[in-house]
DNA sequence: ACTCAGATTAGCT
DNA sequence: GCTAATCTGAGTA
């Protein structure tokens, strides 16, 4: 498998869209003593620009959640979202720029199991629902496909047991335990590009973007929903 | 196909 | 205090 044309650290210092695009094909990966590496191959991004992009979280400025944005690319942004989700951003741009790749998917490349456990743990600790039956959250977790478990935003950082802890990690550390790896090139035949999906409210300009990257006909590819 | 609940927090007034 | 949020799963049809 070829490499991708650019280390990952030259990669990020790229305008967001062009870095989020090379960033498909990449692998995630986190190493955990009890469960196991986990590995993921990245099939779904989304660029976000800085402070200028109205559908950036940088939009406010530099704010107590965001202020990992405007840290050195490679870093992580995590941040909560509707109360319950988790989300993973690798930080783009030279520092300062508060550019920031959103990952929405990645396909299971190893430990699966162990991503399936991990959204199990999430699904007990935070859903009322499956706190009282985890039985059946065991056995509807049991019938989700290896391909997507770690599809969507919220499901990939719970496969990968991201967390608010990681926000602002450095993830192009070889040793750390949460980072991203070279991985395979896709070729610009393979990828598809789109609106990004939940952005509405940014506006014609910035919400017609077409910033969402995936690897086409990829099964782990989330579902885009309707915008609201 | 559409609709809604869930449950925390940032950002704004 | 209020509103909306880079979301997901379950319910109805």
């Amino acid at each position: 498998m070829p490499l991708p044309a650019l280390p990952l650290s030259a990669l990020l210092l790229r305008p967001a869209e062009t870095a989020a695009r090379g960033l498909l094909g990449a692998l995630l990966v986190r190493e955990d003593p009890e469960a196991g590496r986990r590995v993921g191959r990245v099939v779904e991004v989304e660029a976000y620009a800085g402070p200028e992009d109205l559908a950036s979280h940088a939009r406010f400025g530099r704010t107590k959640r965001n202020r990992a944005m405007f840290a050195a690319p490679g870093r992580a942004y995590v941040y909560g979202v509707y109360g319950m989700h988790t989300c993973l951003n690798v930080v783009a741009g030279p520092e300062g720029t508060a550019a920031a790749i959103l990952i929405r998917a990645v396909e299971p490349v190893a430990g699966a199991d162990a991503m399936r456990a991990a959204r199990l743990a999430w699904a007990v600790s935070t859903r009322r629902a499956d706190a009282a039956d985890p039985e059946a959250a065991r056995a509807r977790l049991a019938g989700v496909a290896d391909a997507l478990l770690a599809s969507g935003p919220a499901n990939l950082a719970a496969a990968l047991g991201i967390t608010r802890a990681d926000d602002g990690r450095d993830l192009l550390d070889p040793v750390a335990p949460l980072r991203l790896a070279a991985g395979y090139d896709v070729p610009d035949d393979q990828v598809a590009a789109g609106p990004r999906v939940g952005v509405a409210y940014a506006g014609d300009e910035w919400a017609g973007r077409r910033w969402r990257f995936w690897v086409a006909g990829n099964p782990a590819v989330s579902r885009p929903r309707r915008a609201r």
